[in-house]
DNA sequence: GACAGTGTTTAATT
DNA sequence: CAATTAAACACTGT
């Protein structure tokens, strides 16, 4: 569910439900999810960290998040927490734990609110007290709706040959793109998938920040209104070309092609994103 | 049953 | 050695 308009999503989500509250329980239905640091698996969790995360919340105020690209924390007289969504991570308000809920948060007169993760490659770890701001970024690039980011950022951060479409899922280049707004970002740029990183020109530097900046921002607010999740079941699927393979390009409605680069489904429109085409590396059509 | 899936780390390979 | 790619994680839905 979570790249980084969803994450802001359950950022404003937590503020608007537990906001001004005071944290009574936090209920551990998966110990597992509370993890010893940031970004390990859930065979790393346990109850010893679960505990340290009850103290760090239970009869305090609910502590402001604040976010960078994909990433959540905290920092509170508790001690400082990241947080972070994985795969299938999200937040729900309900009297009772959904399915697959791994954490309670309950406060009084309050919708109790529910982190739920199918998947469990989400989940909570302490960081240095004080350095949050650090554990936000360690490892990251800017993220581009907090960060300075513009063509010239874009370009210091692009090298080596490795395909666009590749480097913008690596999240030291940028903060907080995952697969599928990287895919709908280059078809807002008219962007190739496969042109090597280094290889961009100008005109696309700034093509690339701007559809950055417009993919990021139209995400957000669509959430913020419609409360719409990645990929609904039974909803339509709301992309231009993520996940329509076969299916008319909205531009050209010449059919949307799939490729895999670096394990990931890649779609774009070949009629349509024809930049840097002439430069694009060798790359597998599998689309019928 | 086989396969793909919103993320990220680690191992293996080039 | 640096750059890339594959595998692993954990589980659901088609």
């Amino acid at each position: 569910m979570p790249e980084l308009p969803e994450v802001e999503s359950a950022r404003r989500f937590l503020a608007t439900h537990l906001g001004g509250a005071t944290i009574q329980r936090v209920g551990l239905l998966d110990a597992a999810v509370v993890r010893p640091r940031p970004s390990t698996r859930a065979s790393e969790g346990g109850p010893v960290w679960g505990v340290g995360l009850q103290r760090a919340l239970e009869g305090r105020p609910f502590p402001t998040l604040h976010r960078h690209g994909k990433r959540l924390g905290w920092s509170a007289e508790g001690g400082a927490y990241l947080l972070w969504l994985g795969m299938s991570g999200r937040f729900v308000a309900a009297e009772a734990p959904p399915a697959h809920a791994r954490l309670g948060l309950l406060a009084e007169d309050r919708t109790p609110v529910w982190y739920v993760d199918p998947r469990r490659f989400g989940g909570f770890a302490p960081c240095p007290a004080g350095g949050l701001d650090a554990a936000l970024r360690e490892g990251h690039g800017p993220d581009p709706t907090l960060d300075p980011f513009d063509a010239e950022v874009l370009a210091a951060r692009l090298t080596g040959r490795r395909p666009i479409k590749v480097a913008l899922l690596d999240q030291s280049v940028i903060a907080g793109l995952g697969n599928i707004h990287a895919v709908e970002v280059l078809f807002r740029a008219r962007l190739h998938p496969a042109v090597p990183a280094g290889a961009l020109r100008p005109e696309e530097h700034r093509a690339l920040a701007d559809a950055i900046r417009a993919q990021l921002d139209h995400a957000i607010a669509e959430l913020g209104e419609a409360e719409l999740a990645l990929v609904t079941e039974g909803a339509p699927n709301p992309f231009q070309v993520y996940g329509k393979e076969g299916s008319a390009c909205p531009r050209t409605g010449s059919p949307i092609a799939r490729c895999v680069m670096a394990g990931r489904g890649t779609w774009w429109s070949p009629a349509w994103q024809t930049a840097g085409s002439d430069r694009a590396l060798a790359f597998i059509e599998e689309n019928d």
